[in-house]
DNA sequence: TATGAATGAGTGTTCATTCAT
DNA sequence: TATGAATGAACACTCATTCAT
């Protein structure tokens, strides 16, 4: 695992597309260099603080001190406190979407092992980045409808991806058995990213891939 | 599984001693018996809003009035809303410290498979009555020191319960496994008691107890 | 004019029932004898507030410290700003609905022109009070549906007692006619309280009952 | 009544004048074409958004938008929002001052009220295009000193020519009466024009013209 | 023991005005 | 001359906690 958990570096390329296109700022009006700058850095902010804090307790007034800016500022590019969210959803839920068509299949064998190990590795990774997001999600702390819903789509079609590989297997797949797999995952990465456990991300990684192949993947 | 995840019925013993003892009220006197009633309101309606609010957005003002009673009242018998969550921790970690103790041995054949999923049958119970109090855990909403602790410990012991009969049946049972098996637990739990999931509640415990069984205490 | 358009004594009475009733705080909660008080004061408060700086203009902070109160209070009794222009709009439109049952035949002789003056007296003193509600009403400044409607109602009520008038003493009494007088009646009072006019009040009640007389009421 | 209460039509005329002279931009230096132009964007712009809205409800951003411009710029053409009513003031200040001039005799013939019904008919006129200055004036929403003082000029103009009309038709006259006049007439020029009469244009003019005749002008 | 009433610090949001380019 | 961006004081409203009876 040479990545590893370790904090996300910016994927620029995302967020200079969805800054412009899915997350315009308030009026829809075009933003030049430095209003997306700043709606970066407003992004970025809302992402450390949800962290920090939550997203329920976080702050505007703690955004705006992270992002070095004020205010008005900020209500300049979202219309409110659960527009950041909904911005940062649609990042992340792209995300997502995206890490659920990598998923080879995952045969008994070393080589299903390999494809378990780097998938949890990917998922990891964009949970660090994600986390308090899809943590929302989970949590139930999203009031807007139309993110919820991107929530459990995204969710969903992981879940999807990851039964039809343990029904290939031979394992069964059933619904029950995904949920605990998701749930499992889920949990387990809000652990890692939360430092509630500081193992070496490696041999971490060695072992949630065994388990899960282990007790999700083996034919019934 | 004749009970399932239904409601448990109130351990009222338990609450008899914790209302007086463990989370006595601001003035540390005793209470009579319509003291000890109205404590008692006021810890059941405060699992039930924040079961149905969550603990962070549950009010003061809906405790009280699911309580019917009055603010005043309820500053009567806790120094702060927080207390009421101390309170309801305290009995949540001692049913969950109970709860450890009860796992016997769990062997690779059928009867390890019964032992299992009779404990994942109570711990789900357990759940369903402290569902809040254990998210609340998990999810870092708790600011108390100590209560915060308290969940720490219960939570530890459940998991040494469970290492030590991984490494009984000769399975790893490593920290990372321990833990990944009780996020597992922990997640799918809340997805049960949260409706996210309807299945049938016999055949999810099945499935679940399989699963776990297969993946976390076979041999390596 | 024995009675003139002096600050219009308190009518307990009316406060004393719509206080309780159509006004209802927030959670539809009784009132005991305190916060019937302390309501009263708030609606005083609004009153004044709303005449001094107008219903647009006019703070929560300005109302709560005119009654001796604080925020806090003032969200007891009221769900928003708006509620408490409904409550005092309510009331307005009590008086109003009563006065246009109070005017009588408005023959051309004397007594007609006797009658007139009686309700043009009336009418002011109403204002004299109830003049910033009447003034938002008027001035379109009421977003609340409900409220408008009030108004609306209100003053067609006194429009069609004053049209009935009109024609019974053989005068026009169209639309237009009505929704002149009524121009003149509003605007005029809302000079004489807004003390824009500083003259003497029996001899303006006089000269306007004259002019109105004349103009609207006589024969075609 | 050939024009009726439609939108006045730009009187351009005076608009460059004051663009220049009397309404300055904040360095006070003189305006070129494209400077000039600009300038009535705003004005004309303020104007629509002053009826649209209201004086008060009337947002910056609102003026900038109608105008085609941006809130540099406005500051660059007016120190505060307040400078942009104080411009149009002054316009309307003046058309209503020409407006004064223009009222010939009213005797009680048919002449009387032929010159009376012209006068309403330009009037009205006037208010249709001033409307939102007018209504501020009348609502004490001008917090400048100066510009609260030009419309007591301008109106108390109206209100002297109008007075020495009625008394040289041998009616009273008074200041009471005036005022009643004056009141009438701006408030019913705002029904008008706020569209909560629809009547017919012509009609309302010979009924209000009549009302008026007979009410205000006629011997004692 | 109980309660209705009161409080005020804290939070999200708006908008006139200023700044940098 | 023009503009997009930034600012922060002001305001409505919430809610844990305290008070008076």
């Amino acid at each position: 695992m040479s990545e590893g958990y370790k904090p996300a570096r910016q994927r620029s390329t995302r967020r200079g597309t969805l800054g412009t296109a899915a997350t315009a700022p308030v009026q829809g009006r075009e933003l030049r260099a430095q209003g997306r700058k700043t709606m970066g850095r407003l992004l970025d902010a809302g992402m450390r603080v949800f962290a920090e804090r939550g997203v329920h307790a976080a702050r505007v007034d703690d955004i705006v001190r992270a992002a070095r800016t004020s205010h008005g500022t900020f209500y300049l590019y979202f219309p409110n406190k659960e527009a950041l969210l909904r911005a940062l959803a649609v990042e992340c839920a792209q995300e997502l979407d995206d890490l659920s068509t990598t998923l080879g299949a995952v045969p008994a064998d070393e080589t299903g092992y390999a494809e378990l190990r780097s998938f949890l590795d990917r998922f990891f990774t964009t949970y660090r980045h994600y986390g308090p997001v899809i943590r929302a999600w989970m949590e139930g702390q999203v009031e807007d409808r139309e993110v919820s819903h991107m929530g459990v789509k995204a969710f969903t079609d992981i879940a999807t991806a990851l039964g039809k590989r343990m029904r290939e297997a031979g394992a069964a797949g059933d619904d029950a058995t995904i949920s605990a797999l998701m749930a499992l995952l889920e949990r387990f990465a809000y652990f890692l990213v939360s430092r509630r456990l500081d193992f070496d991300a490696d041999d971490t990684l060695d072992t949630v891939a065994t388990v899960v192949h282990r007790g999700f993947f083996a034919a019934a």
